[in-house]
DNA sequence: CGCGGAGTTGATGACCATCAAGAATGGTGG
DNA sequence: CCACCATTCTTGATGGTCATCAACTCCGCG
C-alpha cells in the first residue's frame, strides 16, 4: 500500500480528454483557460502599468526580441502576434518552452540576466517597460509583486505538465493537446491559424517534423481535428470526438 | 540562414561531458553547485530567520509531508534526509521533479495551495515556517524578497533544462547526469549511497524501472561509475571517463 | 525455511528518429 | 500569366531505443 506509483491501478483512461489537466499543459498563463481571453485582462495592476508607460517595439519574422545572456533588464507585453522562448542546447537541439500571445507577459525573471531567448515567429507588436521600474512599483503596490509571483509560479506549473506529458503521452496525443490549448484561447467555431511551422512545433513537443506531420495526418484520419491547409484547423465539436466511434478501449 | 535550428550544424559533441549544463540539470536550487555545500548558506536571509524562529518535524519514509490541494501556508527548510516533489498524473504516472535535501528550501511558492505533492524518501528533518511570517518580513528586508524571487527562478530553469535533457538524451546518459549531479554536492571520494529506489529514480528520469537497471549495468560495464551494492556508488576520476579509452566520435 | 519486495536480465514489440524521396506551397523573374 | 526554384510539408522504409512481459537472483524478515 506505501508504493502506489506508476501505473500499477487505473490504466484505461481516454487519452483524448482534454478538459482536466491537458487544458493547462501549455503555456498561456496569464490567464486561465476558461476565460476567452479575447482581450487580456485589463484591471491587473501589470496591466494598468502597460497602459500609463510603455514603449512599442515591432519585431520581424525570425527577428530575436531578447537573447539569452543579456542583461535582464525589460518586461514585455505582447500586443500581437506570437513569440517563442527557447533555449539551444550544446547539441544544437532547441526546445522552445512556451509560445505567448497577445495579451502574454513575457521576461518576469528574478535573475540577472536571461536564461532562454525570445524569437518573433510572425510580425509582432510589443509593449516594453523597464524591469526597475517594475520592481520600484512593487514597493508601493503588494499587489503587484503578487501578480509577478503568481505569474512565476504559473510558469513553473506550467513547465511541469510539460515534463508529465513528455513521460506520459505519445506523439499525436500530445500534438492534440498542443491543438486543443491553443484553440481554447479562442472561442471562434472558425478555422484557426497556426502561426508557426512545423519545426517549431516539433521543437516545442520534443518530436520530429515528421513525427509532428504524421500526427497531423494521424489526427485528420481519425477525425480528431480538421485540417483546411496546413496551419489551419479546426477542432469538430466532438462529433466522433472523445469517445472513439469504434469503440477501442474500454473499462474492464 | 535564418533558421538554424536543430541538430543541423554542431553534432559530435561528448555526451558524456558533466560540468556544463549537466551539472545543472537537476534541481539542487538553493546553492551553485560549484560549492560543496556540506552545510547550506547560513548567512542568506532565508536561513537566518529560520534560525531565529522555526519548528521541527520528523517523518518516517514514504510518508506525505505535504499533500497536492492543501493550503500552501508554511515553508520547509531540509535539516536531514531526502524529500522528493511529485505530481501523478490521471494515468497513474508519478512524475518526480525534484529531489531535494540537506540544506535545500521546499515549499516557495506564489499559490494558495499546493500543486505538488511532498514525501519523504528516508527517514526525513524539516524545520517549518509560517509562509504569512516569511511574507512579512519581505516587506522589511527586500534581499529577502530577491532570495524568494531567486530560488523561483533556479527551479523554473531547472524545470527548463529537465525538458531539455528529456528530448535531447539517452537513458544511459540521462542516468549518469543524474548521479554526477548527485555526487557533485558531496566532495566525499568514498562511495556514496542513493536514499531512492529505482522507481523513484525511473520516476524521476522518465523511464521504466528496467532501464533505470539496464542503464546502470551499462554505465558499469563501461566503467562510468563504480558500484558497490544497488544503492552504493561512486564515479571513478575519470581514469577512462570523459573520453572514451576508444574514441568513437571525432570532430570533423 | 518460505515468503515478499527490490533489483537484474532476457525476449519481444511499439514507437519514433532518421534517411530518403515525393507533393505542395510561395516567391521571383521573365 | 507561367515557368522556375526554394522551402515547407508529407509520406514511405528502416533501424534504434526503450516499455513491457516474464523469469530469475538477491536480500531481509518472520
Amino acid at each position: 500500500m506505501k508504493d502506489m506509483t506508476t501505473s500499477d491501478q487505473c490504466r484505461n483512461i481516454d487519452p483524448w480528454d482534454q478538459s482536466p489537466i491537458a487544458a493547462l499543459c501549455y503555456g498561456h498563463v496569464a490567464h486561465p483557460p476558461a476565460r476567452p481571453a479575447a482581450q487580456p485582462d485589463t484591471t491587473s495592476p501589470m496591466m494598468s502599468l502597460f497602459r500609463t508607460i510603455s514603449h512599442t517595439q515591432h519585431h520581424q519574422p525570425d527577428s530575436t526580441i531578447m537573447l539569452h545572456g543579456d542583461a535582464a533588464d525589460t518586461i514585455y507585453l505582447i500586443v500581437s502576434g506570437t513569440v517563442r522562448c527557447c533555449t539551444i542546447s550544446e547539441e544544437g537541439q532547441r526546445q522552445i518552452f512556451r509560445f505567448a500571445r497577445k495579451g502574454e507577459l513575457v521576461g518576469i525573471a528574478g535573475m540577472q540576466t536571461w536564461h532562454f531567448t525570445v524569437e518573433a515567429v510572425d510580425h509582432v507588436i510589443v509593449k516594453a517597460i523597464p524591469r526597475a521600474l517594475v520592481e520600484h512599483s512593487c514597493a508601493d503596490d503588494p499587489s503587484l509583486l503578487q501578480e509577478l509571483q503568481a505569474h512565476m509560479c504559473a510558469q513553473l506549473q506550467s513547465r511541469e505538465k510539460q515534463l508529465l506529458a513528455f513521460m506520459t503521452t505519445k506523439a499525436s496525443v500530445r500534438l492534440f493537446q498542443f491543438l486543443s490549448a491553443f484553440a481554447a484561447s479562442r472561442p471562434t467555431a472558425d478555422y484557426i491559424a497556426l502561426p508557426m511551422c512545423r519545426r517549431d512545433i516539433a521543437d516545442h513537443l520534443g518530436m520530429s517534423v515528421e513525427t509532428v506531420s504524421r500526427a497531423f495526418s494521424d489526427l485528420k484520419a481519425k477525425g480528431r481535428i480538421d485540417l483546411a491547409c496546413a496551419e489551419k484547423f479546426r477542432i469538430p465539436k466532438r462529433a466522433g470526438n472523445a469517445k472513439p466511434a469504434t469503440p477501442a478501449f474500454r473499462l474492464a
